[in-house]
DNA sequence: GCATTTTCTGACGTTCCGTCAACAATGGAT
DNA sequence: ATCCATTGTTGACGGAACGTCAGAAAATGC
């Protein structure tokens, strides 16, 4: 019972380790269920009671991904400071994520093809959504902390998620680009990432959250903020 | 000559008129080279001395779309009034496309996978980097011209393109999700254009670019911007 | 050691991509 | 008008990869 058992959850995650350097290396098309099949040793047939179809192998290891980022940000959540620091250090979270897992990021975009997307389990799919939502709530959490503290003040109807939607967006499209375009040296974008953290802190500053970008020293902020995460794992 | 030339040149057109709505309706695996031939009543063969590849198609539909972006930029570039209004009139044309447009949108996600993006023609490839440079060049020549007339300061460092770097990840980011997440409203994210305008609002603002978003009338300048650009088309 | 359930296998059917040798049309030259 | 070189068209074919399933093998229970 417990030996077969065992063998085959080992078996699942041996399946994904070989997977994912092939979609890596090769993109969507590159991931061979012939090939996975040779590699992992087992039966094609095998494979498929594991995973009903390529995509599930895919959203498999999307969810591996957001779950190590739901981790990060909640573990950056808990940064002792202010309210407008701790969002710094989620933002800070994020950054890091995607700059130490830059594969996990392919895997969100291929997802998103909505031709991919449907051919996974609904059950799956749930469970890339709970960690959206854990990771929304928790940024949301903050902001309302904001509220409280009256650090920052919204317009009537500008609820907190609405601004969390403001940030995902800037740094999710921003990095996409950042991951994707091949012609970013050439428009003169250096620093992509010293740039996205400049209009985060703007979009913040935007909306009123004090203190200012203008009023704390960022640089050694970031620092702080770095030294104490990695420090923490 | 011309008759012949002129029934291939019209062949073209009429496969990707064939092809958009096969994507757009089943997505980058609906589109089928078999049925392509079936429907635009020509056979494989014929399809494939026009496009060299799937791919070729997908890019080549991405191409209508970049162009139509670029041109709906610089028209609206050459709105009449401050540099910030003008930066808006840019910001509202870039909703109106993606609201006009909807599937346009999915072909930049298809092509941003590598595994796809690959296959296709150096020749086309370039073709989109040059709108997408044009498009750049457009919005930055604003931001050029609010940082002569004083209305902007920006950081030494800080170049007018990585100022549109920030507009670009925030809109394209939140458009891709708007078009993709399925969980918006279940977050409480009802009115996600409006939310988008706040937030590039509050972007600019953070950068302090002049008149701030407080300093004019933003639901009247759209309204006025809406109206003459529809009514240049 | 036997029966039953579970797991594994790989050949097979299918779908779809892209090719190419054979065939057809075109258009200029005589 | 006829010929021929060039250009264009065709659909059968090879091949790659997905997902299936009937039967073999292994594990489990008795």
């Amino acid at each position: 019972m417990t030996p077969k058992k065992r063998e085959i959850r080992e078996r699942e995650t041996k399946i994904l380790e070989i997977a994912r350097p092939m979609v890596v290396r090769e993109g969507y098309h590159g991931l061979n269920m012939d090939r996975i099949a040779d590699e992992v040793q087992y039966s094609k047939g095998t494979i498929y009671n594991h995973f009903s179809c390529k995509e599930e192998i895919i959203i498999a290891l999307a969810i591996q991904n957001v779950s190590k980022r739901t981790e990060l940000f909640q573990k950056a959540a808990q940064y002792k400071g202010c309210t407008r620091h701790r969002i710094v250090a989620i933002i800070e979270a994020a950054e890091k994520f995607v700059r130490d897992y830059p594969d996990y990021f392919l895997f969100e975009q291929i997802l998103n093809l909505a031709s991919v997307r449907e051919k996974t389990s609904e059950k799956r799919q749930s469970v890339i959504r709970g960690c959206e939502m854990q990771c929304m709530s928790v940024v949301a959490g903050v902001v309302r902390d904001a509220i409280a503290a009256e650090d920052l003040e919204l317009p009537k109807g500008f609820s907190p998620e609405k601004l969390v939607f403001g940030l995902w967006s800037l740094t999710s499209g921003a990095y996409s680009i950042v991951f994707t375009s091949d012609s970013l040296e050439s428009m003169g974008l250096d620093e992509p990432f010293k740039t996205v953290r400049d209009h985060t802190a703007a979009l913040l500053d935007g909306h009123g959250w004090t203190p200012l970008s203008s009023e704390f020293d960022s640089k050694n902020l970031i620092k702080k903020i770095r030294k104490e995460v990695s420090h923490n794992e």
